[in-house]
DNA sequence: TAGCCGTGGGC
DNA sequence: TGCCCAAGGCT
């Protein structure tokens, strides 16, 4: 009887040792050169596979270049101030991976000696290694047999054994990784992973697969029932709220602009931004009473914003923010500006890390003070 | 489990 | 333009 776990395909021996051969062949010859495939050090390419995330290679090249050169060890990102990661990830998005990085990289040298540990256990419960990133970092870095199923082999895979399962199902992965399990080089697990991934970028990507140029179209079962576009199956679709907002450009008499840094939890956690808030839309001058509260709330200080100087649309994953943005100044002055609170020249500003929403203000305040 | 968590490119 | 999409993880 076979078991339900490790033969679940019931893939014969002659198969996988073809699929491994027709993929393992393929990839030595069209694998892209990538700054992370430089060497196998597993700091570097821990770092790619957290900038990977969610994220195309061709935006995360540039990042990766210039974060490896400010942090080049492992030491040395344990050691960097946070706010100096955070302006190295600034404009990458998911700020929680770095400083879940920062996190994971500290406790490395606190309990491993400063090495990445290759049981998968141990590299799983680092802060921001999920299966994904342990499997990837354990094979690409170690050359240890896991398997790391990204949406890139969840969809090759779905094509080329015909998994009709829907993939954005949290459970599905797991069918995935049992097949990985299966099809596994142990000679070159590093080169099988990548292959599969790197398939999934140049050749069976998402819309209009190449499968005329696929070294896998004699095995794949999906291209020889004419299903390759209907795959992977994939149902889940979350809507997008949205938030009218109202962001104030509060000036100073010596010229400087008001600056808050972002809770450590949440949307955007830790990044620098100028004073806003959500307000809802109901009454007469709710947006300017909503920002002079919110003012008074955090700053102690009386607020008023006489004139509208912008209007800016940000689009997050779940979230869509419309934010009109006031010109205003302070009535009374604060004594002693909060904790998170400060005044910044605008070249200052340069030196905090804002997300791009809020870089987006920046240039609306570079207008309102220079023009 | 499903919602939260960014951004920019492509069509 | 308004979607969908890209080497996921956390809660």
């Amino acid at each position: 009887m076979k078991s339900p776990i490790t033969n679940i395909f019931s893939l014969n021996k002659s198969y996988v040792k073809q699929f491994q051969q027709s993929l393992l062949n393929w990839y030595s010859e069209n694998k892209r050169t990538l700054p992370w495939r430089l060497n196998q050090d597993p700091y570097r390419v821990w770092v790619s596979e957290i900038m990977l995330q969610q994220t195309r290679v061709d935006t995360v090249i540039p990042y990766f270049e210039r974060f490896t050169t400010l942090f080049p060890t492992l030491q040395d990102l344990a050691d960097a101030d946070e706010e100096q990661v955070l302006k190295a990830w600034e404009g990458l998005g998911y700020y929680s991976r770095v400083r879940n990085l920062q996190t994971a990289v500290k406790e490395v040298c606190a309990a491993y000696g400063g090495k990445v540990p290759k049981d998968p256990r141990e590299i799983s419960s680092l802060k921001g290694v999920g299966p994904y990133t342990a499997g990837a970092v354990l094979s690409i870095a170690y050359g240890i047999p896991e398997p790391a199923v990204d949406g890139n082999v969840m969809r090759v895979l779905s094509r080329i054994l015909l998994i009709e399962e829907d993939i954005s199902k949290p459970k599905t992965r797991l069918v995935f990784e049992s097949a990985v399990r299966e099809l596994i080089s142990h000679e070159d697990p590093s080169s099988f992973n990548q292959g599969l991934m790197e398939l999934g970028a140049l050749i069976c990507t998402p819309k209009s697969p190449a499968c005329l140029l696929c070294p896998m179209r004699e095995l794949c079962k999906g291209f020889e029932a004419g299903k390759q576009n209907e795959l992977p199956v994939k149902l889940g679709k979350t809507k997008v709220r949205k938030a009218n907002m109202a962001a104030g450009i509060i000036v100073g008499s010596d010229g400087r602009v008001l600056i808050h840094k972002r809770s450590s939890e949440g949307l955007l956690a830790n990044m620098w931004e100028f004073p806003n808030t959500e307000y809802i839309q109901a009454k007469k001058d709710a947006e300017t009473n909503a920002l002079a509260e919110y003012v008074e709330e955090n700053i102690f200080a009386k607020a008023i914003f006489d004139e509208k100087t912008g209007y800016i649309e940000h689009v997050f994953s779940h979230l869509k923010w419309e934010i009109n943005v006031w010109q205003g100044k302070l009535t009374s002055e604060s004594e002693k500006l909060p904790a998170e609170w400060r005044w910044a020249t605008v070249a200052e500003l340069e030196n905090y890390p804002f997300p791009v929403s809020h870089q987006k203000i920046i240039r609306l305040v570079k207008e309102a003070i220079f023009v």
